[in-house]
DNA sequence: TCCATTACCTGACTTTAGTCAGGTAACCTT
DNA sequence: AAGGTTACCTGACTAAAGTCAGGTAATGGA
């Protein structure tokens, strides 16, 4: 890798770490130790989980357990039992709790501000918009892609996001039982795959790569979730789809889209696919594209 | 401050520290202790004096001198008497030592290179570029400007720099006797300003404005570091000392500048300032502007 | 119905980080 | 040469953070 972008990535940590770092000593706390704070400050106005705090902030169980007596005999936060399960607490801010939240949630903006405060109206926006940039482009870095089971419980959720946004940007609307043809139920090697991609473990897009005679593969079903968009997803996912179906030993892939998508039309061009005839009775299609591997 | 800016930052701040905190977490310690791995990062192969660390790390005394203590017996430092004041303590990394530092240079290198690893090369350039500007406006941000006498050590050290800058720069060099007027020796209220920019305590700029007729003003010396240029420093100097001389009750300000500092006059111009005639027998100057306060 | 599992808890610990008071030797000023 | 200051040190302490073993009650599956 690049020299100069490592150097260029390691003063960024440093600076960052060391601007938020001290900003955040002594400041976010609030004269309790930062475990506390930041576990009050987890736990949110709609309450939640014994178990997700735990695993949201790496916490122990004990150590977990500690920190909500502690909260419990401030009297900033209330324990019951789940509805549903009688094992699993639920935890809820008291009105008390509420206020310190407040208060945390005020010094968190007090110092989002006060990196911005002494910068000029043009250079604030553009320290925001590159702050956007990293973020979205850290973020992406993150995702891993998984070859998986099509009806695996994240490769579903996907697949629902999927459709739903489809109905939802369709002018026609869209229904799955037009859409979704019966043989695709399950994909796997070496007749197709299903890659979900995942951000810190929670599924965030997923494409699918299925047979379609003997050396030819199809793409369908790219999804991205809108809260990654804009940071290359898709095309990682179309590339590694790419990438498998060589594998297979197949030399087209090709795939069709709906007019309505304009932006995946854009991508699909730029990477290299070119329009063809319409080579299936997908009624969604208006486009066919195909790519030589 | 914009509600948007601001959820932009926290977002970013959370992202990021989530991120780069993540990677740090027991990789960057090599199972030693975080405040030791530190302590001996901070030594670094040219070694350093204990007071150096401790001022960099912020650390007690005490607590300095136990990690030192520490390092010894694990052979990985040698602490001497400096030469010149025999209080002083010199640390220098021993054999092992280095090869320590050596192998924290290299996770550090790591850790930076696996944020960039799964992006393709376009959007790794576009991460590299976004941090790049993030880093300098952070920087820039913690850049204050005060008011002191011209002739504190920190404003005789800008000078040094800016004179140095002009020589290497001007074609026909540039000789302190003939281009530093001697009335501007202190320059003070109610008829001046010495300007001094400071990041983290340490100088970084400077800009001078002195009293030059009745209800005019001339900025002079307005110098900013390399370090820290491209983030609008200089903007701020020159806003700020118009905002002194219209406390002043001045109407206007001038000043010189030489063919050779392009981007100084358009900066100039950009801030409002109008060409106008010679108006002083300044040697090294070439053009001459005006601003109407 | 029994038994393994799960979610959470308590008590007993350790490590890390950091503070504070008081000391010694080297240095600096007068 | 005396007295204050500085740089560093040691010992005694504390708080925070985190780990571990063993427990209890609710749940789920055979």
């Amino acid at each position: 890798m690049d020299r100069q972008q490592i150097d260029t990535v390691r003063r960024f940590n440093r600076t960052v770490t060391q601007r938020i770092g001290a900003l955040e000593d002594g400041y976010l706390h609030r004269g309790r130790p930062l475990g506390e704070a930041r576990f009050l400050f987890e736990i949110g106005p709609d309450g939640a989980d014994v178990q997700q705090l735990r695993d949201r902030l790496n916490l122990d169980s004990g150590y977990a357990s500690r920190l909500l007596r502690s909260l419990e005999r401030q009297g900033l936060v209330t324990v019951g039992r789940d509805a549903e399960d009688g094992r699993r607490r639920r935890v809820m801010l008291t009105e008390t709790g509420l206020a310190e939240f407040a208060a945390y949630d005020g010094l968190s903006d007090e110092l989002a501000g006060s990196l911005l405060a002494s910068l000029t109206e043009a250079h604030r926006a553009r320290l925001v918009a590159a702050m956007a940039d990293v973020e979205r482009l850290l973020k992406a870095g993150g995702i891993v892609l998984e070859i998986e089971p099509s009806d695996s419980a994240d490769a579903r959720w996907c697949l629902e996001q999927y459709f739903s946004e489809l109905a939802a940007r369709f002018e026609e609307g869209f229904d799955t039982a037009l859409g979704a043809s019966p043989d695709e139920v399950l994909v796997a090697p070496p007749d197709g795959a299903f890659l979900v991609a995942r951000l810190d473990g929670r599924p965030v897009g997923c494409g699918m790569l299925r047979r379609d005679g003997e050396v030819i593969g199809e793409i369908k079903r790219m999804w991205v979730s809108p809260s990654v968009r804009g940071a290359g997803l898709a095309g990682r996912l179309l590339a590694r789809l790419e990438e498998i179906a060589r594998e297979f030993g197949w030399t087209h892939v090709r795939l069709d889209t709906n007019r309505a998508l304009a932006e995946a039309q854009a991508m699909y061009r730029k990477a290299g696919y070119r329009p063809i005839d319409r080579y299936n009775d997908n009624p969604y299609a208006d486009f066919w594209f195909e790519k030589a591997l």
